[in-house]
DNA sequence: CAAAAAACAGACCAATAAGTCTGTTTGCTG
DNA sequence: CAGCAAACAGACTTATTGGTCTGTTTTTTG
């Protein structure tokens, strides 16, 4: 049951973008704890760039798809299953051994602002990725409205794009003042805000 | 009137921050747009880190100070002023000739994913910003309960975080979407939630 | 088992960019 | 106006880094 050297490859990119960013990352250290070399990468790749975008790709999507959508699949009621990611997302994996961390805050957050104004190939590939996460939860504020937990007075994907700006900004307090305390503030505000907004009649 | 290099030196740098980050910026082209050279600069700052956190802790503090303290000191009603500061952020002028614009995003949130990471210096720096701001808002909702336009049933600095965190994410969102759109539908869900949050009683 | 292709190792190259150092200009002061 | 210090110009140094290229090992396949 080998490891597949281009996986570990996308893997350890993913981790130098998460905790030093693109431009601050560099191959040789990424080389040396991916366990191979520049030609052993250049195999697979083209470029740093290329590698990067992949594993962005790759990793983005499977978060939003296996962890938002594995939990919203798991319940009936989208209400108990926005409750159980955001209490659930401090202690999340987010790939292979690299776990979420709030000194690290959301690796989307961090590649749109270090990235999307600099390189048209990564805006492109990041708001893919933004807009496969709203578009989850919109799909499933609907699924709430229509099953009867949720009032119908609000645009679902609206209040998907509040949803999310909402956990990125407080990731992005948590990056930077790394106090747990205010992750469960902001967060229960948040759906504090959400039995408002949502409310029935 | 001759205007003074160092802040020359500090408008510059605060522009290459905003729009290329830290890493990628380069000096040659600062010194170039700046209209001057390496010993222009190197007689004014130590390093280049040196002239970024001095032109972030400038510019962050005055922002915060002038723009979002000058609205809040032009209204009795902090809720008036909250309002006013949403609707005028987009037009807004950051520093010298540097408009904000949503391609760029918060040039506080771009430095704390790509720096506070990575550098204690600039961690301590942004996080020291970023509480300014938080206690100036907070400072205003509580003269808002005190004046008696806002209900005293919550605590005024973890909603000044919310604010904050809510701003904060929708900036990011424009700054990958770039739809103004998303901007004007999140900060009137962001009022009408505060209304909610914060009402007598 | 032999040949070919995939996978990988690592020396080398070229570009870039921060920082240094020497020398020149400008402006203030006694 | 002389002298001195602040302000500035720009060539040079040094370190880093992404990318290339040649050669070797491993795996697959006919």
């Amino acid at each position: 049951m080998k490891e597949n050297m281009r996986d570990i490859l996308i893997q350890t990119m993913f981790e130098s973008l998460y905790h030093e960013g693109y431009n601050a990352s560099n191959l040789i250290d990424l080389l040396k704890k991916a366990g191979t070399s520049k030609g052993g990468m250049y195999h697979y790749f083209g470029s740093k760039k290329e590698l990067a975008l992949e594993s962005m790709r790759i990793v983005g999507e499977g978060f939003i798809d296996h962890f938002w959508g594995g939990c919203f699949a798991r319940h009936d009621d989208p209400i108990r299953a926005l409750d159980e990611i955001l209490k659930a997302l401090p202690n999340a994996t987010i790939i292979g051994e690299c776990p979420f961390d709030f000194k690290h805050g959301c690796p989307l957050n961090h590649m749109i602002q270090e990235m999307s104004a600099l390189d048209e190939d990564f805006k492109i590939l990041l708001e893919s990725i933004m807009d496969r996460w709203i578009a989850l939860i919109a799909e499933n504020l609907k699924k709430g409205q229509n099953i009867g937990v949720w009032g119908k007075s609000f645009e679902p994907t609206r209040m998907a794009q509040f949803i999310v700006s909402s956990i990125e900004g407080t990731l992005t307090l948590m990056k930077v003042k790394q106090d747990i305390r205010i992750y469960e503030e902001n967060t229960e505000l948040l759906l504090q805000t959400l039995k408002v907004l949502t409310q029935k009649g």
